[in-house]
DNA sequence: GCGACAG
DNA sequence: ATCTTGTCGC
C-alpha cells in the first residue's frame, strides 16, 4: 500500500528524540474509529535475532479473523533497543514491509505503544504518521503512567494516567491474566481502540491479529 | 541525583 | 526481544 515517508532513520539517539518532539503535534488520538465499518484488521510484530529484524504483517478479516494476507521483510537491525526509541529500531523493517502490502487494512495493531508514552509518540503513532490509516498500541507492558486496580473478569479496564493526562487503558482482555495496554496510535481515540482490541481477543491474551504477526515473524530466515 | 524503562 | 525443556495447572 501507499506509504508516506516521512524523514531518513539514520539518526542518533538525541536527534530521535528532536524529532519526535516535532512529530507529536501531527498524531490525533481524539478521533474514534467506527468499528461497525470495519472489515480488515492488520496486526504488526518484529523480531530480533542475531542481529537481523523480521517484520511480518498479518491482515485478517473482522469480526471473523480469517487470514487474507501476510507479507514479510527482514533488514540487519539498524538501532539498539532504546525505552521510548522502539520506533527508530523496528521503524525501517516495517517500512519495508508495509510496502509491500497489497490490502489497505482498516486499522493497524501494533505490538508496543501509541501515545502511551513520554513524548506521546510511541510507535503505533509515529508508524500512523506514516500509514496514514487507524493505528492502536498494544503493550504487554508498561512503557510511562500509573492505573488503578482493576477487575479480574474479561473487558474490565482501568484510565492510564501520565503527568495528569490520560493516555490509554490497562485492559484486561483474557479474565485474570495481565491486562493489556492499550493506547491511540494515529487517527483513533482511547474508548474505541479498546473496544476494537477487546472485539480482536476473542480467546488470548494477545489480539488475534498480533498473535499471528508473531508468529509469522517468528518463524521464518534468511 | 535516583529510579523507571514498550520490544 | 532473546537464550531454552519439561512441567505444573486449569
Amino acid at each position: 500500500m501507499q506509504i508516506h515517508a516521512r524523514h531518513s532513520w539514520n539518526l542518533s539517539p538525541s536527534e530521535a528524540i528532536a524529532l519526535q518532539k516535532e512529530l507529536r503535534s501531527e498524531v490525533v488520538s481524539d478521533l474514534a474509529i467506527d468499528i461497525h465499518t470495519v472489515r480488515l484488521v492488520a496486526g504488526v510484530d518484529v523480531s530480533v535475532r542475531n542481529n537481523r529484524s523480521q517484520a511480518a504483517v498479518v491482515v485478517v478479516t473482522f469480526p471473523d479473523f480469517e487470514p487474507v494476507e501476510t507479507v514479510l521483510a527482514a533488514l540487519p537491525t539498524p538501532f539498539p533497543y532504546i525505552p521510548g526509541l522502539l520506533s527508530f529500531r523496528e521503524g525501517p523493517v516495517l517500512q519495508k514491509a508495509f510496502e509491500k502490502l497489497r490490502s489497505n487494512p482498516d486499522v493497524f495493531l501494533f505490538d508496543g505503544m501509541g501515545i502511551a508514552h513520554p513524548r506521546r509518540i510511541g510507535i503505533a503513532s509515529h508508524m500512523g504518521l506514516w500509514l496514514q490509516r487507524p493505528t492502536i498500541g498494544c503493550g504487554k507492558s508498561l512503557l510511562c503512567g500509573s492505573y488503578e486496580a482493576l477487575g479480574q473478569e474479561k473487558g474490565t479496564s482501568a484510565a492510564l494516567i501520565h503527568k495528569e493526562e490520560t493516555i490509554g487503558v490497562a485492559l484486561r482482555t483474557r479474565t485474570a491474566k495481565n491486562p493489556m495496554f492499550i493506547s491511540p496510535g494515529h487517527l483513533a481515540d482511547i474508548p474505541s481502540a479498546a473496544a476494537l482490541v477487546l472485539q480482536c481477543s476473542p480467546k488470548y491474551r494477545l489480539p488475534e491479529p498480533i498473535r499471528l504477526a508473531h508468529n509469522a515473524a517468528g518463524q521464518f530466515s534468511l
